[in-house]
DNA sequence: TTGCTTATTGCAAATAGTTGCAATAACGAG
DNA sequence: CTCGTTATTGCAACTATTTGCAATAAGCAA
């Protein structure tokens, strides 16, 4: 994937170390990092890196669109490419998360942007469930807190 | 609405006073509610209630089904009362929300169920968009910053 | 009603995330 | 290449959220 420069070029931003060391990071794996973890491996690239400098690099990629933001499960918030469209199912149970780039899902939200006059842009929806190996082991104890 | 006391103690949980008082809190008013503002109304009918009690008392009910949790907007976790399957669309420019009880929204879960496997409880999902409003508004200022 | 078990709370310390501000450095202009 | 403007960073303080643990009190049984 080309990191996208001129775009935040073009719009009177700057390019920063920090910037492309943590566009890079999120480009290495495919998958959800968590803050903290993009924070460690920024600080591979640029050891001085903060914290606070990547949480507010986070944001502001996220803003610009080049990176996409979801709540997986229990509150966590994550972080990823924006490279295209797709949603995500996250096993409440077992916190497995399988990428779902699910077409009907876009129909439906563009029908709901008829209806509502809303323009939508969720791109990254996290749903919540119980993958089909924990409805399994949780349908006899369907307390999650064992049954005493 | 009626709290579901029983649900509570047949599962082996305890009602307190402090698991009262924020099912109250959260049945008063029908819109969302973030921890900070669950502790301020909860803390005048239980004085000496705290803010680890609240937040872990909204994770609980979470967990029970009687309270739903959504991330609105920049990552706000609000909370609000279990009542009915709904969804929001939350405009990301001024932070409105209208709440969309949208049946095929539900079809598409059951869909996306039946090819993954998976068991999907998301009763609520918040999509993020532009309202009608702020579409007219951002038109020519895309960047959000001013144009400087 | 009294006592017992143990879920739940409050407290305080720990961790996560945000923000103000001065110093730094990107990058367009000359 | 050098300079000036100002977006961005680092630092440190601050707010938000989580967690361990001992004390408390729900709710069942007698």
């Amino acid at each position: 994937m080309v990191i996208p420069v001129n775009q935040l070029r073009a719009r009177g931003y700057r390019l920063t170390p920090q910037r492309l060391a943590i566009l890079r990071v999120l480009n290495q794996v495919g998958t959800h990092r968590t803050p903290q973890e993009v924070y460690n491996l920024a600080l591979k690239e640029i050891p001085g890196i903060t914290e606070a400098t990547v949480y507010r690099t986070l944001s502001f990629l996220t803003a610009q669109g080049l990176v996409l933001e979801a709540h997986v499960g229990n509150g966590q918030l994550v972080y990823e490419c924006a490279e295209q469209v797709h949603h995500h199912l996250v096993c409440r149970a077992c916190q497995a998360t399988s990428m779902v780039d699910y077409a009907d899902l876009q129909g439906v939200f563009r029908d709901l942007e008829q209806k509502t006059g809303y323009l939508i842009d969720s791109r990254h929806v996290a749903l919540l469930g119980l993958c089909p190996d924990c409805q399994d082991k949780t349908e006899h104890t369907t307390n999650g807190k064992g049954e005493r």
